[in-house]
DNA sequence: GTGGTCTAGACCACG
DNA sequence: GTGGTCTAGACCACT
């Protein structure tokens, strides 16, 4: 589990929680059954408030990422790889439908498209 | 002038407003040095407050894209095209850097992102 | 709005609220498009936190029962009768399956049970 | 003795343990006399604690479906068939009347609850 | 003045 | 020691 937080960000602290975990799963980082940390050790660590953490946890529940059983933690969920694969395409197709509208609205033709993603893919540190 | 209020997203109205004018401004739907209509009577249309306009005229001025004159009126900033395609290339550039990192962490390859750019570019209503 | 609050009860206090709330909008007693006092008005009146009332309203957003702008207010969801009916169908039918597993479990049969509806469906304290 | 224990569940551990066992005794399944398990026994097999076990059996205790004698063992009250026969409409009679109150929160008649009784007793996956 | 987020800290149920 | 709930109170963004 490596998250990295950014209180400055526009994004909601929790929100980032979610999208850094999230993705740790859905790229198979984060076994299946694996139990997590404690959130307040987790919000300690961040240095965050536990509720914070819980928020977090909370959608991450919500979404399918991973179940808790009070007393006892929290569990990554157990999903088969064809399962997770879905939820990264899911993850990725919603967000990217979003975006693509607005770029159309600024008459972002498919080619231009695919030249942008040529040239940024890499990042702009690298390359 | 063509908007498109949703006051139950979860983008802030005056964001929203923001988002619709430049798009217009550097598709050159708007010519430069046209004047736009009374913030008051923008508002009264949309049916949304007056502050709330020109919070979005305010982010224009900041952004280029109008140029404001006391007791006069608002005026599309008058941009020789290749400025114009500048400013589009930063609104696009900027906001698909950020999507980038997203996808990156979810283990999106650039193969695989520009195969999604193929399946979605055409919307999810469309041929 | 009629909202009565047990801090004595085992239902966590959002809970409650969100039962009540719920109900009150399937029958159609709110109506759809109204909006509900403010957060911090409910919270005062029923004497609870704000964050109480407002983790029932999430809830409810999530359920579809009622959907929130930020800044402005709380509106109850403008539901169809037919789609009211479904939900009212559909907090019942979840709710009774569960019910009926555990009185199945006891060897209740379908005509016991419809006796045991006959005998207490009015409540212990009429007819 | 069969329980089956689903650690995910919303409900306790001890409660499901609760559940099974008086539902079994109260459908005469577990003889009146009859010893059960020693609770580190009843412990290992289900995999959970002790201590959850000991919980359980202190409510059924409490609940007076089995009694204990210390250093022999837990021993299945021996309670006459009409005995049993209440207990067990005490167990339904309680619960469902909980349940009615908020059926009835949601409008639902006499008529229509008889309904839902006729459709859904059979479970979701028979005939 | 509205909701959104975050904080610190407390008490309880469960295992 | 784990998560679940609740509290009081603060600051910010949006309208």
């Amino acid at each position: 589990m490596d998250i990295l937080i950014n209180p400055a960000s526009d994004m909601p602290i929790y929100q980032q929680l979610f999208e850094q975990l999230s993705a740790e799963i859905v790229r198979g980082e984060l076994q299946g059954g694996e139990c997590l940390p404690p959130i307040r050790t987790v919000a300690a660590e961040l240095r965050i408030s536990v509720i914070t953490v819980k928020k977090a946890w909370e959608e991450l529940e919500r979404g399918g990422f991973i179940h808790t059983i009070a007393g006892k933690g929290c569990f990554v969920a157990d999903l088969p790889t064809s399962a997770r694969q879905l939820r990264r395409e899911e993850l990725i197709g919603e967000r990217m439908s979003r975006e693509l509208a607005y770029y159309r609205s600024l008459g972002l033709s498919k080619r231009e498209y695919q030249d942008f993603v040529d040239r940024l893919y890499d990042g702009p540190d690298q390359e």
